[in-house]
DNA sequence: CATTAAATGAGGTACGCACCTCAGAAATCC
DNA sequence: GGATTTCTGAGGTGCGTACCTCATTTAATG
């Protein structure tokens, strides 16, 4: 009943400690024979190394690096802090975290981050950056280097990352696209979308899947040109005051990633946010008071917490080369009304 | 740089290591003034103990046991499902869990079980059950015991347990009102209730809290008198299905806890139950279809994995006389809608 | 069959911590 | 100031694993 022990393998197998620990840990000089042996009884045994004490004697390290966006998102700050919490739980399992802030719009920022992390310094690699042909080339070379890496909320699907730890964006938008619909209700109107950039995969997929559902189900519903506005707040909230006026029958707006401020700040403006449904993306302090004063309808989010400990697992995992829990590390989708904010 | 182990601590507190170790585990035999010193230590050096390097040398077990009700419920069966996935990866962290089935409508069967679980045997227990006076009685006597004792699910607040595991049915029960009332719309009408039983406390605290929102922001809507079935699901349907046809203008329906199936069931002979906005709580493979065939709107759910994993942390940390990590150990309210179906 | 190479065994040390014992130091009491 | 009583230190053992050394056995080679 007790949890087995190389020694039980050792009894079990008729060979010695030194032998299973060869084995064990892939060392030469066994014979292919006594290898089965030896796997046999692990097999036989249920025998699972006790990774715990397998960090204490090999006094493991696990060093992995965050290569995060700078400057002021409310969302990334979230993740920082949840990072910093994780790291504090995290600190007795022999965890360091290094948090390396990069302009996320330049991809030279990027890449020269990347490329100062060296497989003599860290162990794994969390990036959160868009996918660019650089950024590809740079995640290439870390993993050659022997580094482990995970995208972080938005994908690197081309570069060979890994693992991907966040949620599946194309049912984010679709999830918008549904609540849009709902809570608009079945008069005929137009509806609006607004998004930082169209260049990073998040983006797309989600305005993809918010499509997809409109057409669907939802086709009394008109789609207007999305407004984009590149990280320019004072240009966003103009255009919005805008486009808000223009259509006395808009009916709501979707909001695909950062830029929450100067879009509720121009709804405030045009008189009409009470009228209108609005869905924002990323629960933070701001849509949370968004939420709370009736002016945010919905809020599509995924928890950062969950973030960054699934991130910090699946770097875990792979640097030990065991398998992952795959339920565990399913980042959901969640919505949040007012009703349902976490307290 | 390095992690610092009781050696730093013992030589920054100019103590030996015999000291410090009373200090650290809380053995009498050491001056206040000492206890001081070796605190200080601590706190300068940032000493976290290594728990699994602590649990190696004390050879620790956890025995917990999980009593939760029999029968055929699909919410049980899946809670029982993520306890077994959870037992599995925390076995390398010597959990051992015991699932003991109890008739839960029976207060009897609930105290016999309770009764059988000594301290000799097991170091904590999950309890699902409804709060009644002497599930209370036994609870203050495992509690006496010295055990650790946590509610999931529905909790026993006057039992004195150490901690509750769930989400807050009042915030459960706004959350199902917010979602109808935005759902069905502008228009009129009537909304039903069911439940299985007025009793236990989470569908007393859902209905108060579904009322409320109701009451507050939607009072166009009229709620009908709630339909209790008492565990009798030919009775639901019938009932049910009479009221479906007795009020044309029915525009949603709420379940409150179990009894999804024949709810479903006389919703669909009824032959409207596309037209109705249906809520029901608890994501189970029924209602996950229900939502892929457009039958059921929307569900409210608690993530039946955190659930046990929060079960099984809390009681770690009781047995441990650890400090729990609160932000962790809240579960959120899920809305779980066609589109954001976890896949 | 002797020689060489390869495979295996026996045993030790270390990791960070818990827990134990026993001797010696320090504080307290009368 | 001597006898208690209360602290403290030194040192050991073991948890399950990694990794090392050195001797010994076994198999393959000429």
């Amino acid at each position: 009943m007790a949890k087995p022990t190389v020694h039980d393998i050792a009894r079990e197998a008729g060979v010695s400690l030194a032998t299973v620990d060869r084995v064990l840990n892939g060392r030469p000089g066994v014979r292919a024979n006594t290898i089965e042996r030896v796997n046999d009884a692990v097999r036989s045994l249920g025998y699972v190394r006790d990774t715990y004490a397998a960090n204490l004697a090999r006094k493991t390290q696990y060093r992995f690096a965050f290569v995060l966006p700078d400057g002021d998102s409310q969302f990334v700050d979230t993740l920082k802090l949840a990072l910093k919490e994780a790291m504090a739980a995290q600190l007795a399992d022999r965890v360091f975290v290094k948090v390396v802030p990069v302009q996320v719009q330049d991809p030279h920022s990027v890449v020269r981050a990347l490329n100062s992390l060296s497989a003599e310094h860290y162990d794994g690699v969390a990036i959160m950056a868009p996918e660019t042909p650089q950024v590809r080339d740079a995640v290439a070379r870390l993993k050659e280097a022997g580094l482990s890496v995970v995208a972080l909320v938005s994908d690197l699907p081309t570069s060979g990352r890994d693992h991907f730890v966040g949620i599946n964006n194309l049912s984010a938008g679709r999830t918008a696209g549904d609540l849009m619909g709902r809570f608009v209700g079945a008069t005929p109107g137009k509806v609006l979308i607004v998004t930082n950039s169209m260049l990073s995969r998040d983006s797309i997929e989600r305005r993809l899947g918010f499509d997809e559902v409109m057409s669907e189900r939802f086709d009394h519903l008109t789609i207007l040109p999305t407004i984009e506005s590149r990280g320019d707040p004072a240009r966003m909230e103009a255009i919005l005051l805008k486009a808000a006026l223009a259509h006395p029958d808009l009916r709501g707006v979707y909001s695909m990633g950062p830029g929450n401020r100067p879009l509720i700040g121009a709804l405030r403006r045009s008189g009409r946010i009470a009228e209108l449904t609005v869905i924002v993306h990323e629960l933070t302090p701001l849509t949370h008071q968004g939420l709370i004063d009736y002016e945010v309808d919905a809020v599509i989010t995924q928890n950062v917490g969950h973030l960054v400990r699934s991130a910090m697992r699946v770097l875990r995992a792979k640097c030990d080369g065991v398998a992952i829990y795959e339920a565990q590390e399913r980042i959901r989708i969640d919505i949040v009304l007012k009703e349902n904010l976490p307290t």
